[in-house]
DNA sequence: ACTCGTATCAAACACTTGTTTGAGATTTAT
DNA sequence: ATAAATCTCAAACAAGTGTTTGATACGAGT
């Protein structure tokens, strides 16, 4: 059998497409066509032919087509937690611990996330969230650990609020978070006759701030 | 050809999954699996093992499964519709119109669909929305005409605050909305030890008018 | 030069998908 | 009761899925 001979190879997949060795080829074509169409409308036939590779090299060089999209939400799922661990760190530095702080470094991360290929990456990653296969929880309790960190955070900056009302406060904070994929604001164009345009992410996220920060009392 | 000579009978499938005519035992056995499993993991074999039926009934009784999946999505779309609608036309009555009941004509109507049937309803639609195929967005589209009926409220209500704005926070307020199926819920009680039970709709519902009233500024 | 681990390739695999078919049962109306 | 519409059923269909196979090419290292 082929085992996981190459499962232990280049790391990080950082950008180019153009002619890095096939399994980061994979890895991007495989990011890019499920952050534009969805996770069940991709094929391996789809994701080979636009890493111009053969048919079997997904279950090649990575075991199967799902621990592709698995690894694929790994890589991504962590570069955006350490983001927001750093200045979740920055944010509990300074005393008195600011609860606007603390939700900006939950916030501003993906928000600023604004090239192009972070931007499929943060698309990728809603979608694994919302369709992706059942394995993606088992991460997403992963998740859970980092997101107790912030609202542990929360918690001493608003010694008044009760531990079950941040929670739910947070709860509704990721629904708003999580609430950007194309579709999204496809529907806020049409509503808004193109008047609000989301490219604007500095806007964006002073909007964001200011209505999460009211919904928590700050 | 079979034609969609059975396309024009029985109206509104309510309840009764007992023993009904095929045709809406289809419709139920579509919507409670899809709101349990997710759109594409429901195949047509498994609905009509649900229902009870053989399986060429799906194209029998509706075209094609893709047009059953629209069919439950028009139905439920329009009745939640109708209620927010209806709520919304007795927040504008009286005078002066206050932001927080056109606030609550949106987010009561679904936050209380608290039936079994309802809650299975509420998390097709949600799904709908996601995952579902793309004819979906083009009865959004028409969802956006329901939401500019809201918006344009919103704005009389609150007339200091630019229509602009006013979509943003709008586009928020949907993002928590639609931010209560399975998953999301499932990692709230990951996150609070079991501890924010999402059952008691009442307290959830003055929770989230708190939230987004205060969002609003209001 | 010759091997060995790595990589790529076309072809086929077994399986599931939604849909169609044609015959039979059931109901309804005249 | 007779005929006509309506419904149900098992079986098969073509198309698409992820994966496996065995052959072949490449590229060092002793």
């Amino acid at each position: 059998m082929n085992e996981n001979k190459a499962a232990k190879r280049s790391r990080q997949p950082d950008s180019p497409p153009a002619e890095a060795n096939a399994r980061t080829r994979i890895f991007l074509a495989a990011e890019a066509l499920v952050a534009e169409r969805g996770f069940d409308a991709v094929s391996s036939r789809d994701i080979t032919a636009r890493a111009g590779v053969n048919l079997g090299a997904i279950n090649y060089h990575y075991r199967s087509k799902h621990e592709l999209l698995l690894e694929i939400f790994r890589t991504r799922a962590g570069e955006l937690n350490r983001e927001r661990q750093a200045m979740l760190r920055a944010a509990l530095a300074q005393k008195p611990v600011s609860a606007r702080t603390i939700l900006r470094a939950l916030i501003e991360p993906p928000t600023l996330w604004s090239s192009d290929e972070r931007r499929t990456a943060l698309t990728y990653l809603n979608r694994a969230r919302r369709e992706g296969p059942s394995e993606v929880r088992e991460i997403i309790r992963a998740d859970v650990r980092h997101l107790r960190r912030f609202a542990t955070a929360l918690e001493s900056a608003l010694p008044e609020v009760s531990r079950e009302e941040i929670l739910w406060r947070l709860h509704f904070t990721l629904g708003v978070l999580h609430h950007n994929s194309a579709a999204d604001y496809e529907r806020l164009a049409l509503l808004s006759d193109g008047q609000c345009a989301p490219d604007d992410r500095e806007a964006l996220l002073a909007r964001l701030l200011a209505f999460i920060t009211a919904g928590f009392g700050v």
